[in-house]
RNA sequence: GGGAGAUUAGCUCAGUUGGUUCAGAGCACCUCGUUUACACCGAGGGGGUCGGGGGUUCGAGCCCCUCAUCUCCCA
C-alpha cells in the first residue's frame, strides 16, 4: 500500500507545481504557426489586495486560458495593473499624512517621487496573490499603465485625438470631489439614497413683509442664490412678477424668475436658484442672465464669495445656517427626506456641482463603429442581456470628461503660451509647433498643463498597448484582437465601451472577439462585499483553509454569468471535498495489486467500455457548455461525472474484491480514464489534476495534455447499464426498507420478457448485479415465488427473495401509493388522446410516445394491482 | 421619470426549440450504515399549485397580457 495519506494536503502541492509549471515556460508565450488565444487582464490598481471579485474574475480567465493551452491554441494571458491615479494618490496623501507631510508642502517632483517609492514597494502584490490562484498568466508579458510604452501609446493618443478635432476643451458644469480635490467623470460618480433634511426657508418679498417659502436641501449653498424661481402658471405666484425677493441672512436683493422647468408638485413649488452648484440651476442661470456666485473652496469649504462662515466646512455650515435662519425666523420647518446624493467612486466623498475648465473627447465621433459590433455580435456579449444596456448608453453617449486635478498619472501634453495651447507628445515638438508662429519663444515661455489625465484613458487602450501594438504591428497582428474579455458589468461603460472604441478608432478592429461578463460577489444576505462591513473573506486565508482548487471551486460553482453571486464558505468546503474524494480515488487504484497474467473479466470489460462512452458524452456537453460560458455547468457536470458516474459506480464496478489482484488490462483502463479526467478537470482545478496526473504516471504534463472531446460510440450500452443501477438501486431499496444487511445474499428473481432476457444477456451484466447488489443468483422465472419483495423497471417485475418475513404491510401501502400515481398518470395521458385535437395537432411521433406512455402504464397498473390482491392475501391469512 | 431583469424545494440556482415517467441539481434536513479508497464517506428518503389572475395552443415552468413583489442601470 502506498504511503499517502487519507485526507489530501494542497498546501504541500501547490507551490511544487506553480514553480514547476514557471520552469518549464509553460506560461509564456511567443508568436509562432500556431492560431493564438489570447486574454488581457483587467489591470488590478497597482496598490490593491486581491479581493473576491478578483478571485472570481481571474479564476475564470485562468479556466479559459487553460483549457485552449490544452486544445493547441498558442495561449497568452497577460497581466499587469493600473496605476489609478486617484486611488493611488489618495494612498500616497494619507501615507504622506500620518508621517506628518502635507501634499501642498512638496513640489510635483517630490510627490511623484514618494508615489513611485509607494509603487516599488506595494505594486505588484496582488499579482503574486493571483498566482497564489495558479493564475497561468504570462509573467514576462507584466505591464503597467504607466510603463514608457504604455505611457507613450497614451499621449500619442491625445495628441492624435486633438488633432482630429476629437478632443476639446471647456468650461461647463462637472462633478466635483472635493476631497481628492479633482473633477470626475459621469460614470465615476455613484449615486444612491441617502437619509437627508429638506429646510424649508422663508425668503422675506422685497418691500413688503411678506415671505415666499422655498424647499432646499441644501442650505449652505444660500449665498450662492441669484434668484428665485416659480412656475408661469402657477397661481399662487401670479402676483409676483416684477418682484423681488431677500437672500435669507445674506440680505442680497434677487430677482423672481418664471420659468415651466420648475416643478409645481415639489415642496412649495418655489426653488432657488443657485447657478455655481447645480447643473439645472446652472442651465437656468444662464436662459435668464443670472449672475454665477461660487460660494465653495475646492476643498469643500466656504470661499470668501460665500461672505460668511468662509473656510468653514460646508456640511458643518450647513448646521450652523438652520440654526441660524431659525434664529431669524426664517425657517418654516425640517422634514426628513430621502434624496439622491452623488459620491465619489474613489473616496466616497459627496460630489459638489462645480463650474470648471476640463478636456474632453468627443464622444460622438468616436462610438457609431463601436455601437454596430455589440449590437450585431461582432463583439459577442455573455449574457446577451448586457447588450441593452450598452446600446442605451451608447446612443445617449455624453462627452468624456478626461482631465483631473492630480499628480500621479499621464499629464497632459499640452502646452500653454498665453491663451493659445500647442499639443504635441513631447515639450520640444510643442515648442517647435510654437515656434512656427512665434520664432523668438523658449521652452520657458511654455506651460504645462498642470492636470493628469483619467486613469480609464490609458486603460481604453491596454489591449493595443500590452502587446506594445502602437510600435510592434507584427505582435499587434498576432494576439490581436484578443479572444475574450473577463470583467464584472459594473464597469461596462467605464471601461468595456471604451476599449471597443479606441479599437476601432486606433486599429480598425475590435479588441476582442467575446466579452464574458461576471457577477458581482456578495455575501450570504445579499450585502456587496465591503471593507466597511467586514464581510470580505481574506482570499489568502480562504487558500490556505481549502486549497486554491477548492478556492477556485467554490467561486464557479456558483457563478452564473451576469448574475449576483452568493459567497459561501461552505462551497469551497464542497471543493475541498472534491479535491478529497480524486485523491481517494488515487489512492485505491495505487493500491491494487496487479495480475497481468489475468484476462480482464466481462463485467470489466462492461464497465470499461460503459465509463468510456460515458465520458465521450461528458466531453461533448463540456463543450456545449464552454462554448455558451456556461462555467458553472461544466465544472458541476464533470463534479457529478466523476463522483458518481467514476468513483460511485465505475471503481464500485471493477474493484477486485479483498485480497484478488486485479488484472492489468483493468488497471490500465481505468488510470487511463483517469489521466483523461485529469485533462477535463485541468482548468478548473489545476494543482491537483497535476499530482494525480504524476502520481497515475502518465506522460509529460497535465497542463500540456491534450483537452479530451469525444463522441459516444455506442448508446445502448450506456442505457443497458443505466438499467443495471436502476435493478442494484432497487434491490438496495428492498433491503434498506426491510432492515437487511447490505451484504447478505439474496436470490434475484425476474418475470421473463424480451426486456429481461435482453438485459441479463448482456455480457457481464449478471456479475454486476451479483457484485453491486450482493445478489446470490440472478434468474429469469416464468411466475412469482413467495415471501419476495417486487419492484418495476419499465414494465418488468423483478423480485427479491428474502430470508426473513417480509414487511407485508409496509409493502402493500407502498405498492398502492405507487398504484394511485399510476392511475393518475394514465388518466391524465389518456385525456391527452382522448382529445381529437391532439392526435390530429401534435407530431405523429409525439402522439407515438405517448401511446407508448399509455400502455405502459396500463401494463403497470395490472402488476400493481395483482400484486397488491397478493400482499392483501398473505394480510388476510 | 425612462429602461433592463427577476420571482421554480428550507437556501442558492439550472431548466437550451413549447412535447419523454419532467418539475431537476447542489447545499441543508431525515433514516440506516463505521464493509480494507474516502465519515471531507457510503446506501436510501422526504420536500415545490413553477409569484397571483387571465389568454394563445392539441399541449405552457417556457409564448402573450395584466397585477403584485424585488433587484439593478440611467436621469
Amino acid at each position: 500500500m502506498s504511503e499517502l495519506s487519507s485526507r489530501f494536503d494542497p498546501s504541500e502541492i501547490e507551490s511544487k507545481w506553480y514553480q514547476h509549471w514557471l520552469d518549464q515556460k509553460y506560461f509564456e508565450s511567443t508568436p509562432d504557426e500556431r492560431k493564438a488565444y489570447s486574454i488581457v487582464i483587467p489591470p488590478p490598481n497597482v496598490t490593491g489586495v486581491l479581493h473576491m471579485g478578483h478571485m472570481l474574475n481571474n479564476t475564470i480567465q485562468d479556466i479559459l486560458i487553460r483549457r485552449a493551452r490544452q486544445q493547441g491554441f498558442n495561449a497568452c494571458w497577460v497581466p499587469g495593473t493600473d496605476h489609478a491615479s486617484i486611488a493611488t494618490e489618495a494612498k500616497v496623501v494619507k501615507m504622506l499624512r500620518e508621517k506628518g507631510i502635507k501634499k501642498s508642502d512638496l513640489s510635483r517632483e517630490a510627490f511623484l517621487d514618494y508615489a513611485w517609492q509607494w509603487k516599488e514597494e506595494y505594486g505588484g502584490i496582488i499579482l503574486k496573490q493571483l498566482q497564489k490562484l495558479g493564475a497561468s498568466c504570462d509573467w514576462s508579458k507584466t505591464s503597467f499603465t504607466m510603463d514608457a510604452v504604455r505611457s507613450k501609446g497614451v499621449l500619442e493618443v491625445f495628441v492624435d485625438l486633438y488633432n482630429k478635432g476629437k478632443l476639446y476643451r471647456k468650461e461647463r458644469m462637472v462633478n466635483w470631489d472635493p476631497e481628492a480635490k479633482t473633477v470626475l467623470s459621469n460614470e465615476e460618480v455613484i449615486y444612491g439614497l441617502e437619509q437627508s433634511k429638506l429646510y424649508k426657508v422663508k425668503y422675506q418679498i422685497e418691500g413688503t413683509s411678506d415671505f415666499i417659502t422655498v424647499a432646499t436641501t441644501r442650505p449652505e449653498t444660500i449665498p450662492g442664490d441669484t434668484a428665485l424661481a416659480v412656475h408661469p402658471e402657477d397661481e399662487r405666484y401670479t402676483h409676483l412678477k416684477g418682484k423681488r425677493v431677500m437672500v435669507p441672512l445674506i440680505n442680497r436683493s434677487v430677482p423672481i424668475i418664471f420659468d415651466e422647468y420648475v416643478d409645481r408638485e415639489f415642496g412649495t413649488g418655489a426653488l432657488k436658484v443657485t447657478p455655481a452648484h447645480d447643473v439645472n440651476d446652472f442651465d437656468l442661470g444662464e436662459k435668464h442672465n443670472l449672475e454665477v456666485i461660487n460660494v465653495f473652496n475646492p476643498d469643500g469649504t466656504m470661499s470668501e464669495a460665500a461672505k460668511i462662515y468662509v473656510g468653514e466646512d460646508r456640511f458643518k455650515v450647513r448646521k450652523a445656517f438652520s440654526k441660524d435662519l431659525e434664529e431669524a425666523g426664517l425657517l418654516a420647518e425640517v422634514q426628513d427626506y430621502q434624496n439622491n446624493v452623488g459620491r465619489s467612486e474613489r473616496t466616497n466623498a459627496i460630489i459638489e456641482p462645480r463650474l470648471s475648465l476640463q478636456w474632453y473627447v468627443d464622444m460622438k465621433a468616436i462610438c457609431a463603429p463601436a455601437l454596430q459590433a455589440v449590437m450585431e455580435d461582432d463583439v459577442e456579449f455573455f449574457p446577451k442581456n448586457q447588450k441593452n444596456i450598452y446600446k442605451h448608453w451608447m446612443e445617449n453617449i455624453k462627452d468624456w470628461c478626461i482631465s483631473r486635478q492630480l499628480w500621479w498619472g499621464h499629464r497632459i501634453p499640452a502646452w500653454f503660451y498665453g491663451e493659445e495651447i500647442f499639443v504635441a507628445t513631447t515639450a520640444e515638438e510643442a515648442l517647435a509647433k510654437a515656434k512656427a508662429k512665434y520664432p523668438d519663444i523658449s521652452l520657458d515661455d511654455l506651460k504645462q498643463d498642470e492636470d493628469v489625465l483619467d486613469t480609464w484613458f490609458s486603460s481604453w487602450l491596454w489591449p493595443i498597448t500590452v502587446f506594445n501594438g502602437f510600435d510592434d504591428p507584427k505582435s499587434l497582428a498576432y494576439y490581436y484582437p484578443t479572444s475574450v474579455l473577463v470583467t464584472g458589468w459594473d464597469i461596462i461603460f467605464l471601461w468595456v465601451a471604451r476599449m471597443i472604441m479606441a479599437g476601432f478608432e486606433w486599429t480598425g478592429k475590435k479588441p476582442f472577439d467575446h466579452v464574458y461578463f461576471t457577477g458581482m460577489v456578495r455575501d450570504k444576505q445579499r450585502r456587496k462585499m465591503s471593507k466597511s462591513l467586514g464581510n470580505s473573506p481574506d482570499a489568502l486565508k480562504l487558500i490556505s483553509d481549502f486549497g486554491a482548487d477548492g478556492v477556485r471551486f467554490g467561486m464557479l460553482s456558483c457563478s452564473p454569468a451576469g448574475g449576483d453571486l452568493l459567497f459561501d464558505e461552505k462551497l469551497c468546503e464542497q471543493g475541498r471535498n472534491f479535491n478529497n474524494k480524486l485523491w481517494n480515488a488515487l489512492r485505491l487504484i495505487k493500491g491494487w495489486e496487479i495480475n497481468d497474467q489475468k484476462p480482464a473479466s466481462e463485467a470489466d470489460l462492461l464497465a470499461i467500455s460503459w465509463i468510456e462512452n460515458k465520458f465521450a458524452k461528458l466531453t461533448s456537453e463540456i463543450d456545449g457548455h464552454f462554448k455558451e460560458y456556461r462555467l458553472s455547468e461544466a465544472l458541476m457536470t464533470t463534479y457529478s461525472f466523476v463522483w458518481d458516474d467514476f468513483c460511485s459506480w465505475y471503481l464500485e464496478m471493477v474493484k477486485p474484491e479483498f485480497g484478488q489482484a486485479i488484472s492489468k488490462e483493468t488497471c490500465d483502463a481505468t488510470i487511463a480514464m483517469f489521466t483523461k479526467i485529469c485533462s477535463t478537470l485541468h482548468p478548473f482545478m489545476p494543482f491537483i489534476t497535476e499530482e494525480l496526473w504524476h502520481q497515475l504516471g502518465a506522460e509529460g504534463d497535465c497542463i500540456l495534455s491534450a483537452y479530451p472531446l469525444s463522441q459516444v460510440k455506442d448508446p445502448q450500452i450506456i442505457e443497458n447499464v443505466e438499467t443495471l443501477k436502476n435493478i442494484i438501486s432497487n434491490v438496495r431499496d428492498v433491503r434498506n426498507k426491510n432492515g437487511l444487511k447490505q451484504r447478505e445474499l439474496l436470490p434475484l428473481k425476474a418475470i421473463k420478457s424480451a426486456n429481461v432476457e435482453a438485459i441479463l444477456s448482456v455480457k457481464g451484466a449478471t456479475t454486476l448485479l451479483e457484485q453491486l447488489a450482493f445478489v446470490s443468483e440472478v434468474e429469469a422465472v416464468s411466475e412469482d415465488i413467495g415471501n419476495a419483495v417486487g419492484f418495476l423497471i419499465g414494465t418488468d417485475k423483478y423480485f427479491v427473495v428474502l430470508s426473513k418475513e417480509i414487511d407485508v404491510e409496509s409493502d402493500l401501502s407502498e405498492k398502492k401509493k405507487e398504484l394511485e400515481y399510476q392511475i393518475g398518470f394514465v388518466n391524465s395521458v389518456s385525456k391527452k388522446l382522448d382529445n381529437a385535437n391532439f392526435v390530429a395537432g401534435a407530431p405523429v411521433t409525439v402522439v407515438e410516445k405517448e401511446r407508448q406512455k399509455l400502455s405502459d402504464g396500463n401494463e403497470r397498473i395490472k402488476i400493481l394491482t395483482e400484486e397488491i390482491a397478493k400482499l392483501e392475501a398473505l394480510l388476510a391469512n
